[in-house]
DNA sequence: TACGTTTCGTATGTATGCTGTCAATCTTCT
DNA sequence: AGAAGATTGACAGCATACATACGAAACGTA
């Protein structure tokens, strides 16, 4: 590859500089895009839940589990409908809570294509123990907002999901 | 053990039983989450993006590319602190686009530890083209809000992401 | 200037996410 | 019943994401 001058731009850590507090980034036009902005949120929730959680279940794993919880009986693809993954996703996810014992698969007497998901008593468990700690998450992630943006924010992103998803 | 994620690309099966239209999936906990919304709109804004620019270019590509391109010379490191990204992942992403010819790496004669970044005429004319597109996906994720809520919902996130971030 | 600490880019491993394809199976239309 | 179409789950493949660790190189301090 071609050799290249060096800019001189300031080189830091990812973790030590975000973009957020540094005024000399403000310039770049990724900053003014709303989907920016939601991947940020996206990431931030995710740290988050990991560390209020541990590392014991995955944001992922956790909706799984809470859905089939609720739903017992729902197939793979049902699932994925639920909490709005992908059926490629989902199995892997599924493999992953299986192995933990938290989930079983077993087979459907109305259609033989469907594995039947269930939640075992470990996996009753573990989803009581994480409950705690992922509504805590919840809370610190809007932390900054007051009841009334709160509501609004709760609002206004299910407009827009309805619109596009609805 | 990470679980970011952020999707790749236009989601099919789950597509046809949103959960938002769905009253019977209303009574799942985690859809008053937010965190959960977050997730969703996440995936939608990736859908959109897809479906405006096209298979040429994912929305990482083009946040780096955008991004080097207003920091000429700037390092991986000061890449992924730019663009909200993590260092491993980034070195990823730079292969990709230097197999496409769009970026170029180099060595820095400041520092030897830097691989120097910088955009190709390829690179710039793939930016041009996307860019249009990249707008529209942008605003037609946030269709369904009016200016005010628009403008609110911007402030929001930015006051989220400064309590997290800054 | 020797040395401990940081930072840079890279490699590895785990976990998402989505596309596309396939075989098995269910449903619908003829 | 039989053929056509749709659905389910599995699998391969690509592209994120992040933690951890490592060698090279730069930096701070004594």
């Amino acid at each position: 590859m071609s050799r290249l001058k060096d800019g001189g731009a300031p080189q830091r850590a990812s973790h030590e500089t975000p973009d957020y507090a540094d005024t000399a980034a403000s310039d770049v036009a990724l900053h003014r895009m709303p989907g920016h902005h939601i991947r940020r949120l996206q990431q931030v929730a995710v740290r988050l839940f990991c560390e209020s959680v541990g590392p014991e279940i995955t944001p992922v794993q956790y909706a799984a589990l809470a859905a089939i919880a609720q739903r017992p009986g729902v197939g793979q693809a049902g699932l994925a409908a639920l909490i709005g993954y992908d059926r490629a996703t989902i199995g892997g996810v599924i493999d992953r809570l299986e192995q933990k014992g938290w989930v079983a698969r077993g087979a459907s007497t109305e259609d033989r294509r469907i594995n039947v998901l269930a939640v075992t008593d470990d996996g009753r468990a573990a989803l009581a123990r994480a409950t705690p700690a992922v509504k805590d998450a919840q809370e610190r992630l809007i932390a900054a907002l007051d009841a009334d943006e709160r509501a609004a924010f709760e609002r206004m992103c299910l407009k827009m999901l309805a619109h596009h998803l609805g």
